[in-house]
DNA sequence: TCGCGTTTTGACCACTTGGTACAAGCGCGT
DNA sequence: ACGCGCTTGTACCAAGTGGTCAAAACGCGA
């Protein structure tokens, strides 16, 4: 093996993750990524083939590390109530936390979606498709257990909860307050009880 | 006065909130704001001055003439239940007619909010603020009639109708199909009764 | 020590970006 | 007919865009 990479591939994906992140594909310069990774432009080609390409890469690092694993901590809580709960305690956390006020990679490039090709629409989409089946089957369980009314139908409000995280997503990105976040997390609650 | 503009400025700002709605601000580029308004580029700068000017003439017109007509309409209803009903119809149809899937110009600077000046940021929360306004007066309303049960809270639950409103918006750009975004108007419905 | 395959470096590229300068065009009042 | 105040068209600009390239740098096996 004739010399290695000098920088970490992975945490320049993660540097990049965070500008394209903030900023959204287009808005996010070759500049921008060569200054945050500090991959000057001649490896940056070298090791990730094109700014596209690195998105691409971004993305579906973010899915996997964020969100999969994030639900798959909540889910192993073994409480439906309590792990829907913590979720949107947890975004509304994040939110408050993140001076940069990113939001939800995902959710960004979900609402960018007809501009992006057809393999980013895809793991936007299989992203979302992922949390509205955590709902689901943390809905069906909570049923079984007689934790949730049985008025609730998982495959139904699963999409209501789904949708109501979106929403929240996006007014946390500047427009409503901490309280009014609040509002959002009760309702999802009142939702399933 | 000597020799009137040859083009209609209100009809060049409707042609501009296309392409910003479209794309956003950062990705509608002078060039297709100057081919989407037949204005060319010195005619452009007299009488709008920047791109950035021109965006905010553009959501604002949007504000007036898109969200706040629309949701006077529905008001004028008179009929709480119905005219929140009929609100998801609309948006819901929209979504599936629109070919460019351009969704809701102030949802999408909602969500690029941090990336916006002052001004901008302000607008797009009066927009929503609004919208979040209409559903409370609907909701006090049909308290008052007794066509919505007591346990709803106009306050709180205007909230909730917004955040799912919002999600909707994004959902519709490309994620969910028709049945899915029906399911969250029926969310929607399910809540207020 | 030499060559091989890879990585690094920085100069370079054509093109697009938002924005400006300015002369020419126009219609009105005088 | 002329000048005033405005609009129009176009040439132009510096800065930034994503991307390429060839040469130098490197560590390993022979």
């Amino acid at each position: 093996m004739p010399w290695e990479k000098t920088f970490d591939v992975d945490v320049a994906i993660d540097r990049a993750t965070e500008v394209f992140w903030e900023k959204g594909f287009e808005s996010a310069s070759l500049a921008d990524l060569i200054k945050a990774t500090g991959v000057n432009k001649g490896s940056f080609y070298n090791a990730f083939g094109s700014k596209k390409k690195l998105f691409t890469a971004s993305l579906l690092k973010y899915e996997r590390e964020q969100r999969r694993d994030a639900l798959a901590a909540f889910s192993a809580l073994d409480n439906p109530v309590l792990a829907i709960d913590q979720l949107f305690s947890m975004l509304i956390e994040q939110s408050l936390t993140d001076v940069k006020k990113k939001g939800c990679f995902l959710v960004n490039t979900a609402l960018d979606l007809p501009n992006h090709d057809e393999d980013i629409q895809e793991a936007v989409k299989k992203g979302l498709k992922g949390t509205e089946t955590f709902f689901e089957q943390q809905l069906a369980l909570g049923i079984a257990r007689n934790e949730i009314p049985t008025s609730v139908d998982p495959k139904r409000d699963a999409k209501g909860l789904l949708t109501l995280l979106i929403g929240l997503r996006v007014l946390a990105r500047g427009v409503f307050d901490k309280t009014s976040l609040e509002s959002i997390k009760a309702q999802a609650l009142r939702m399933i009880q």
